[in-house]
RNA sequence: GGGCGCGUGGCUUAGCUUGGAUAGAGCAUCGGGUUCCUAACCCGACGGUCGGGGGUUCAAAUCCCCCCGCGCCCGCCA
């Protein structure tokens, strides 16, 4: 038996024990047949996603012209070279052109388990690098609530954060703050007045101010209706202009930045219910505030196609940069001599250069373009670094188009939240008659926040996604309560075997079920896909992963007793601990709350 | 018009970074499973010219080119 005792930790990935044997038998048979092959060539060609009786393989077809063989054949003179196998190899296979590898269970449930019960909540995790990082996300204008086409952002970012965090890169998360353009400057136009006095068009859209309501949403109410007004007010207009000049001249309207800050804790607040916090925001007027834009626009302006117009206004000639548009000039500082959002925007990145080694940006698609005229004005002054940028598709909307709060088709998330708490205290109620009135409303929290989350997280971001009320609270299949669910069983046997802590003794010769040796499998698979979406950003990976993981851990469940089993018992008791550790922190990573019970 | 992104069974989607074996799931439909550790579960069936065409390659959903459709952007707004 073995048993875990937390002495030396054993590195994050399993793989880099496993693999590294396997590969130095592959070079040996393929020095044997006079193929001259470099570790790396043979590492990167490996396919190691598994499969029907194979754990690794390899397609020789690429060697096969320069061996003077058919592919079927060299593959099966490989495999005659790494005979007769010895663990922890434990069957070599030619098949059409491919040599197919699996490992001996035993040492499979050994390394996994071993690496779970000593790293334990430390799986999935590496220690700690020097390089830091910053994410910017989601950073929408504060003038209301957020409608769930907003956060789509929030909740990609999030997860890249705490992907990053898990992958050892120390990551600060950033909301910068619009206090400067002229949407700011619109709350505090219609808030400086009391209601009462607001234009009657105004006053007919917001008709109820009720000063209980959340403050996202009771400023932001009159929002789209000022917006409207203004497009037929030019008085209105120059009233709301004039706000924008005084906070760049550094006297902001009293209580504008107040305003804008209450607004924003009402916002925040809601994504703190699916799990997202912000570590700093970055107020955009202080970048004015420290010189940090004027100093941008001194820099620009000694660019090398760098230019000033006849009205006063700075720009960029940006033919050489091929930006999509007619004109190929960035103008960076208004004729009147005030900045320029990109302009502000520039100074803000070199402040996050100067502190991070790896920028961030989550912005979605209809921000491209200005993340390209970024790029250029930073090529313009001489900055090597760039942002990484994730761009995301915006949700669409049955009627067509983008969520917009001004034609009536935005949902806010509150609501959306709302709703699916509901429907998931229903659930909670048809099965657990035995549970208080809190406990109940304790795992319908749980479960329907993680169930909005987890929708939006699932879609690769790129791609559009078709928002529709039922689909999106939707408990059924890919959702998040079927991860819980696989979770709370997995944590109920622990619970009744009186063994939710390690250490867990087992015998690794026992896991040699096919369905025990696929929940391996899963298992040891995390730290590979943790470092995957650190590096690439697909979140949405994850997402994947943990539905994997839940739904192997649910088909062993059904495969092979465990409370019951005989001599298996302690074994099987072991592998249930490792893997609901590790659907737990996939869980966590992708902001999906673990449930003991549901 | 220019740029960027998307197009995979009836619906929603994974796989595309790094080409490789029979394209993997969920929903819906149909058929099974509970004297046993939570049935928000499991097993099975049905269903795919991977938008169209061409190219590269031993091999293309994946790489390249053209076309079609959809979305977004092209402001001294943010």
């Amino acid at each position: 038996m073995n048993s875990s005792s937390p002495s030396s930790r054993p590195p994050p990935d399993p793989w880099s024990r496993l693999a590294p044997p396997l590969v130095d038998r592959l070079l040996e048979a393929f020095r044997a047949e006079s193929l001259p092959v470099e570790r790396p060539v043979l590492e990167s060609a490996l396919d190691r996603t598994g499969g029907e009786g194979w754990d690794l393989a390899l397609a020789v077809h690429r060697w096969a012209r320069t061996a003077g063989r058919t592919p079927p054949r060299l593959a099966e003179d490989l495999v005659a070279r790494l005979r007769p196998v010895a663990p922890p190899l434990r069957s070599a296979d030619a098949a059409h052109g491919y040599v197919n590898l699996t490992l001996e269970p035993a040492t499979v449930a050994r390394e996994t388990l071993e690496t779970v019960f000593q790293r334990w909540e430390r799986y999935g995790h590496w220690e700690p690098s020097s390089a830091n990082a910053c994410v910017e996300h989601t950073s929408a204008n504060p003038t209301g609530a957020f409608h769930v086409g907003r956060v789509r952002n929030a909740i990609i970012g999030d997860t890249l954060v705490r992907v990053l965090r898990a992958r050892g890169i120390p990551a600060v998360t950033q909301y910068y703050v619009d206090d400067m353009g002229r949407q700011a400057a619109m709350i505090t136009w219609i808030w400086s007045r009391s209601p009462e006095s607001w234009p009657p068009e105004i006053r007919a859209e917001a008709p109820t101010v009720d000063p209980a309501e959340k403050a996202d949403r009771r400023l932001g109410r009159p929002y789209p209706a000022v917006s409207e007004y203004l497009k037929s007010h030019p008085e209105a207009q120059a009233e709301v202009a004039a706000i924008v000049q005084e906070v760049e001249r550094g006297h902001p309207p009293p209580d504008h930045r107040a305003r804008i800050s209450e607004i924003l804790d009402g916002m925040l607040a809601s994504l703190a219910r699916i799990g997202i916090r912000f570590d700093e925001r970055v107020w955009e007027s202080s970048l004015l505030e420290s010189g940090a834009v004027g100093a941008v626009i001194d820099r620009l302006l000694k660019a090398p196609h760098a230019r000033v117009e006849a009205n006063g206004a700075a720009a960029i000639d940006a033919t050489g940069y091929r930006l999509p548009k007619e004109e190929a000039k960035i103008i960076v500082r208004r004729a009147d001599g005030t900045s320029l959002y990109v302009t502000r925007d520039v100074a803000y990145h070199l402040s996050k250069f100067a502190r991070f080694e790896r920028v961030i940006d989550v912005l979605g698609q209809d921000h491209r373009l200005h993340a390209q005229t970024l790029d250029a004005l930073l090529a313009e002054i001489g900055e090597p670094r760039r942002a990484e940028y994730v761009i995301y598709q915006d949700l669409t909307v049955p009627e067509g188009g983008r969520m917009s709060t001004r034609r009536g088709t935005g949902v806010w998330l509150d609501d959306l939240l709302d709703e699916a708490v509901r429907r998931a205290r229903e659930e909670v109620r048809k099965r657990r008659d035995d549970l208080s009135d809190a406990e109940i409303g304790g795992i319908a929290e749980a479960v329907g926040t993680s169930a909005v989350r987890y929708h939006i997280l699932r879609v690769a971001p790129e791609k559009a996604v078709l928002f529709r009320w039922e689909e999106a609270l939707s408990f059924e299949g890919r959702a998040a309560p079927f991860l819980q669910y696989a979770h709370a069983r997995a944590a109920s046997l622990l619970r009744k075997a009186g063994r939710e802590e390690p250490p867990y003794p087992y015998d690794p010769a026992q896991l040699v079920h096919p369905e025990e040796q696929a929940l391996l499998r899963r298992i040891l698979a995390l730290p590979g896909r943790v470092e995957y979406v650190a590096r690439t950003s697909h979140v949405h990976a994850l997402a994947g992963y943990a539905h994997d993981l839940a739904d192997q851990f649910n088909r062993f469940y059904h495969a092979v007793p465990v409370l019951t089993a005989g001599p298996e018992r302690e074994s099987r008791i072991a592998l249930v601990a490792a893997a609901r550790r590790a659907l737990e922190t996939a869980l966590e990573l992708i902001g999906v709350t673990p449930l003991g019970t549901m």
